[in-house]
DNA sequence: TATTATAAGTGTTTATTATACACTTATTGA
DNA sequence: TCAATAAGTGTATAATAAACACTTATAATA
C-alpha cells in the first residue's frame, strides 16, 4: 500500500503506510522542455551551531558521539529534514530536542553538501546557528542527550565538517551583530552594561574601549536604564538595562563599528 | 539489478542499472544511540542567480518555462544535484549547462526548503549567483534554452520564490563587493574607471561621486593603468586599466564604502 | 572605623574617513 | 572653429572612530 504524494514529468514521490518511503527517480527524455537531466533524491540535514553567553564567554553547545564512524568525537546537534517539514521548522524541531527551546532566533548559515562529507553516507547537511540564553535551556534534556558547552575558542575535536559549519557561523554572527540587535538573545532580559560589552568582545573576539562603547550603545536609545542594580559582579553594583525591541523597530538603525 | 552505495543503521542507498534509483527510509529504533527520528529523502535543486553586467545595467538570464505549472513565466536556470555530484559541482554544472562557462565566480546564497514552494512536489533548492562576463558565453545554448538577459531592475514575473532568491543574492552580492574585489569579474579584462563606477552604481543601485570614487579606487593599489584608450563610448576616450590579483592578495585590504 | 581593593561610571581631544562640490581637457562631428 | 560630450582632476568640510585617565560606590579587611 504507498500514497502517490506528487507525480510529474520527472518523478514519483511515494509513502507506504508504514512510513517508509521511496523516490523513484529518472532519466529525464531529452524531448522535455528543460535543462534537468535526472532527479536524484538525497538525505537533507540541519546542524545547529548553538551560541550561549557565560562568564563572559561564547560557548557551543556540543553533543558527545557514542557510536561509529567518529565514536569519542564532538558533534553538532542535528536531525534529518522530514518530508512534510519546512527546513526551517526542522532546524527549530532540533533545537528543540536538544534545549528544549521553542522560538528561538536561529539564522540559516550555510549548506554543506560535499560527496565525502558523511563518511556514512551522502548527506546534504543546512547549518543553522542559534543564540540562547543559557538560563533557559533544559538541562534534563541536555544531559540526556549526552551535550556539554564548550568555550567557542576552545573547542573539541569535532566530527565531519562540523569545525568549518562553526567558523561560518561565527563569522556570520560577527557580521550579522553589527549592524542588528540580536546580541540580546543570548543575554537574560536584564542585564549590565559591562555584560553587554563583554559579550560583542566574546563574539568578535577583540577588547573594545569602555567609553566609546558605552558611548555608542546608549547613542541608539534602544536601552531603557532600570532602577535596578546588579551586584553580582561587582561591590559597586551595575545598572540594569533592558533592551526595547519597540524603540528599535521605529528608529531602526543599528551600527555598531 | 542494482548496487548498493551505502548502508548503515538508518538508511540504504541503491542504484539500478538504469540510473533508477531509489532511497529506502525507515524509522529509525528509538535505543540507537542518537537524536535521529527518520529519514527522510528529499529531492536537492540547485538555482542559479546568474548576473551580468552590459551598458551600465545589472542583468539577470533567465530561462522561459514552457511547461506547466506556471508556463509562460520566468524561471532561474535550476537542476537537480546528483546522486554523485558535490553541491558546489551541481551548481557549476548547471550554469554550464545554460551558459557554456566553466570556472565561474559563484557563491552560494541561501537554501529555501519550504514544503510548498515548489507546487510540483517536494524540491528543496540550494541558491546560488554567478558573476559572468556577458562577452563570453555561449549565445547558442542560451537561445536554445530559451533563456534571455532582463534589467535586474525591471524583472518578469518569476515562478516560485525564485523573486526572493534574487533578492537575496543581490543583497549578499552588495555586502561582499564592498569587501572584496569580486565586481571584475563581470567586466572584461580591461576596463575603464568609468565602467568601473558604473557597475558598482549598478550593483548598489545608487549614485557615487565620481572623484570620490576614482580616489578610493586607486588608493587601493589594484588596478593596473595601461596605455590604451577605449573610445569607444566617449570622444575623449578613457584609459583602461586591468585588475591585479596579485597586488591585491599582497596589501589585501578592500573597502568601498 | 579607616583602609584597601574592585569594578562601574563618565568627556574630551585627536585622527581618520566620508562627503560635497566645479572646472578643465581631449576629441569628434557639425 | 564651434559645439557637444564624457573624462579627468583637488580641496575643504563634516562625520565618525579612536585614544585616553580619573572619580565613585561598595564590600571586605585590617
Amino acid at each position: 500500500m504507498f500514497k502517490i504524494h506528487f507525480i510529474n514529468f520527472f518523478y514519483i514521490l511515494v509513502t507506504t503506510s508504514r512510513k517508509l518511503s521511496l523516490v523513484v527517480l529518472g532519466n529525464m527524455n531529452s524531448s522535455l522542455p528543460n535543462t534537468y537531466n535526472s532527479i536524484s533524491c538525497i538525505p537533507v540535514a540541519v546542524d545547529c551551531i548553538i551560541f550561549g553567553f557565560h562568564d563572559n564567554q561564547l560557548e557551543l553547545l556540543l553533543i558527545h558521539r557514542g557510536f561509529e564512524p567518529e565514536k569519542g568525537k564532538w558533534s553538532l546537534m542535528g536531525g534529518f529534514v522530514q518530508e512534510e517539514e519546512d527546513l526551517d521548522v526542522a532546524a527549530s524541531r532540533v533545537l528543540q530536542q536538544l534545549t528544549g527551546l521553542d522560538d528561538i532566533y536561529m539564522e540559516q548559515v550555510n549548506t554543506f553538501g560535499k560527496v565525502t562529507r558523511d563518511p556514512g553516507g551522502r548527506v546534504i547537511s543546512v547549518a543553522y546557528y542559534a543564540l540562547i540564553r543559557k538560563a533557559t535551556y533544559n538541562k534534563r534534556l541536555v544531559e540526556h542527550n549526552n551535550a556539554q558547552w564548550f568555550s567557542l575558542y576552545d573547542l573539541p575535536e569535532m566530527i565531519f565538517d562540523h569545525l568549518e559549519m562553526v567558523e561560518k557561523a561565527i563569522e556570520k554572527l560577527r557580521q550579522k551583530v553589527k549592524t542588528e540587535p540580536i546580541g540580546f538573545n543570548l543575554l537574560p532580559p536584564k542585564f549590565t552594561l559591562p555584560q553587554l560589552q563583554a559579550l560583542y568582545e566574546a563574539i568578535l573576539n577583540e577588547p573594545i574601549d569602555k567609553r566609546n562603547f558605552r558611548k555608542k550603545i546608549q547613542s541608539l536609545n534602544i536601552l531603557e536604564k532600570l532602577d535596578e542594580k546588579d551586584k553580582a559582579h561587582s561591590k559597586k553594583g551595575a545598572y540594569l538595562f533592558r533592551f526595547q525591541e519597540e524603540a528599535f523597530e521605529e528608529n531602526s538603525t543599528f551600527n555598531l563599528y
